[in-house]
RNA sequence: GGCGGCGUAGCUCAGUUGGUUAGAGCGGAGGUCUCAUAAGCCUCAUGUCCGGGGUUCGAAUCCCUGCGCCGCCA
């Protein structure tokens, strides 16, 4: 069996952020459990070379553009090395092989009748290089970047993307997988029904854009970007794949929801046009904010994923990346969070379990030990709980975990939570059967065995998510073998483990606690980006910057003091949708009997913060100065949770 | 504006085709073992299941409506 999995080419002007390591962490982990089921997998990952951003990026640093394409494309290269992406191919639109299988692509359906030349006008955007229309420019600006667009009149040509509109409805409704998840299905078929499918304008004039592949029909041409960037999951199969498989149609294509519609639509019917299969699956996953932000360059919130990995490790980063939301939805990065997961779950769950269990058997360590297991067996019921019930069915809840992973919309972190159930299962079991005080040998040896053949099927289970780590599990268990190498149907069979405790060795700690005080503001160390505003500048802020700041009017229900505190105190407040525990300092201005009932402005949308010990989800406004703070109220009845603006 | 989705414990969320006392994790409080990474284990939730109507013997679960939030509309 066969599995081509796919990530989007990354354009290779951008410096990578924690939003390209999401797909490519998220297919790695499809990768690696792919090939642990035995299937002959080809992972493939690139860079998106053409345009005018990279020609001028690299006029600016005076280079040729693919000397500017070689510098660049070794951060997405290096970063995957880091993320330990096990990518069987790294494809680049300026590979010689894939110009030659665009152009001939294009030929072909330029042969056929299926791209016509035509007259085309609108209004162009420069530095964006894209057209608008008429009703989208606003006053005569880009609506994206706000700079003056041009009319611009020329001819060029078109891919008759229309004529392919009603089949590719048919086939998104016959293929229930087509396009995951399903609400993201909805919504393309909800757009193909509405609206009347244009055709696709795939060329640029070489005057204005030089950098990209020719037209094979017409020299005064090259090639527009999606055309070009979307055949390089065809292209590859050709040349970077291992040529004994016909990769194609790919079984996953892997992007996120910014670019399902290119997928979904224009691939497509390119595909349909081409006569080819469409792949399986289009999987369009959600995205990132950053601390309850929406990442962006200008926030200067931008994740660098190699920076997180620098501080806090590699494995840890994969397992939050995939364990902290349901994939497809959108989630939330912060210091925080990654921390909790790192010391609650890898640290004294997993890591835990595995150091307190090596410690037991290095204590008691002979030769032979403890693989000599014999009766009383079936007496223990904790035993029984462990081997008999809970693991075959941890086993059956895993596999079909992953197939509705494929069938039914990636269920990643569904999957991550099964492992680690069976972790906490196994921290329950040791203390049960609390195997320090055990006086019996052959029964500290069974409780012994049990540990150890939990752990060594569990890293199985955590190698594709984790495939460092998982390893390292298996070499402290003196267990001599790859596990990459292994097929997960015949590891994860109970029993079939067999350790000897004179190679059995405790080793560094696998996941170390990492610092868990916090500090009120905690940043993302990660940020690499500097903002670009001058000082001058961020001394005012526009009114969208200011309608980022949620104030809403609330009601304080409930107030107490903080112990140990003397200036904090405990507000719930009622902000019409929802009661929320603010934390605020004005103990020294106000009793918390005064505050109950008392309408206040509320910043809603402020990053939660913990303080004494209390969380804090708000931020209650009030003026200050001469030692005195007065709390910010209305001049007139208004309701709980209106918009303050 | 059109179409679609969501609103459940302080926080993040599960809740199968409507059916008994509405659940988990985190955080918080208390207790306990000592093999272990000051980790583990045990105990503790009087939640208007967003508000209001309705259908039903019975609704977090279905219908209508109000409010709020979000997604898609090349």
């Amino acid at each position: 069996m066969k599995f081509y999995i796919t990530t989007p080419i990354y354009y290779v002007n951008d410096i990578p952020h924690i939003g390209h390591a999401y797909t490519t962490v998220a297919a790695d982990v499809m990768a690696r459990y792919k090939r642990l089921c035995d299937y002959q997998v080809f992972f493939l990952t690139g860079t998106d070379e053409h345009g005018q951003k990279v020609d001028k990026a690299a006029r600016d640093r005076g280079l040729k553009p693919k000397e500017h394409a070689d510098l660049m494309v070794e951060n997405f290269k290096k970063l995957w090395k880091k993320l330990n992406i096990s990518n069987d191919a790294f494809i680049r639109t300026t590979d010689k092989e894939h110009i030659k299988t665009v152009q001939g692509l294009l030929q072909k359906l330029f042969d056929e009748g299926k791209i016509e030349k035509r007259s085309y006008s609108g209004w162009y955007c420069v530095p964006d290089e894209r057209f608008w229309t008429e009703k989208e420019i606003m006053g005569g600006n880009c609506p994206d970047c706000g700079r003056p667009v041009e009319h611009i009149e020329e001819e060029n040509y078109f891919f008759l993307m229309s004529k392919y509109q009603e089949d590719l409805k048919e086939y998104i409704e016959k293929n229930p997988k087509y396009i995951l998840p399903e609400t993201r299905k909805n919504e393309v078929l909800g757009f193909l029904k509405n609206n009347k499918l244009g055709d696709l304008c795939i060329s640029r004039p070489k005057q204005r854009l030089s950098w990209g592949i020719p037209l094979p029909f017409d020299e005064n041409y090259v090639t527009y970007v999606w055309f070009d960037a979307l055949v390089n999951y065809y292209s590859a199969t050709k040349y970077r794949a291992p040529t004994d498989v016909d990769w194609w149609p790919a079984d996953l294509h892997l992007v996120g929801k910014d670019i399902l519609t290119t997928h979904s639509v224009y691939w497509s019917a390119m595909l349909l046009a081409l006569k080819k299969e469409l792949p399986k699956t289009i999987f369009a996953h959600g995205w990132w904010t950053v601390e309850g932000s929406k990442m962006s360059k200008s926030f200067g919130n931008v994740v660098d994923p190699l920076a997180v990995v620098n501080e806090y490790g590699v494995d840890q980063f994969r397992y939050f990346l995939l364990r902290e939301f349901p994939f497809g939805l959108d989630g939330n990065f912060s210091i925080r969070l990654l921390k909790e997961r790192i010391n609650g779950e890898l640290a004294n769950d997993l890591g835990n379990l595995l150091s307190r269990t090596l410690a037991l058997v290095i204590k008691n360590k002979r030769p032979g030990f403890p693989e000599n297991i014999t009766a009383k067996v079936e007496k223990d019921e904790f035993i029984e709980f462990i081997r008999v019930r809970e693991f075959p069915e941890f086993t059956v809840k895993f596999s079909n975990s992953f197939k509705s992973f494929m069938d039914h919309g990636l269920k990643l972190n569904h999957t991550i939570l099964y492992i680690m159930d069976a972790v906490k299962k196994m921290n329950i079991y040791i203390d049960k059967r609390s195997p320090w005080g055990e006086k019996d040998s052959d029964m500290l040896s069974y409780t012994l065995y049990t540990l150890l053949e939990g752990l060594r099927i569990i890293a199985v289970y955590l190698f594709p998510f984790i495939p460092e780590s998982a390893q390292k599990i298996w070499d402290a268990l003196g267990i001599d073998k790859k596990i990459e190498h292994c097929k997960l149907d015949e590891e994860v069979i109970w029993g079939k483990g067999s350790f000897d405790s004179m190679k059995i060795q405790k080793g560094r700690q696998l996941f170390p606690r990492v610092e868990e005080k916090m500090e009120i503001g905690d940043k993302v160390t990660a940020t690499v980006t500097e903002s670009t505003v001058a000082a001058e500048e961020r001394q005012l802020i526009s009114i969208d910057e200011f309608a980022k700041v949620d104030l809403r009017v609330g009601e304080i229900k409930q107030a107490e003091k903080i112990e140990k505190s003397k200036k904090l105190l405990k507000l719930k407040v009622d902000i019409g949708t929802e009661e929320r525990q603010v934390v605020a300092g004005i103990a020294e201005h106000y009793t918390p009997e005064e505050l109950i009932g008392k309408k206040i402005v509320l910043v809603a949308n402020l990053k939660p913060a913990k303080l004494m010990g209390t969380e804090s989800h708000g931020m209650v406004l009030a003026a200050g100065g001469d030692g005195r703070l007065v709390l910010i109220g209305f001049d007139g009845e208004v309701k709980l949770g209106s918009k303050v603006k």
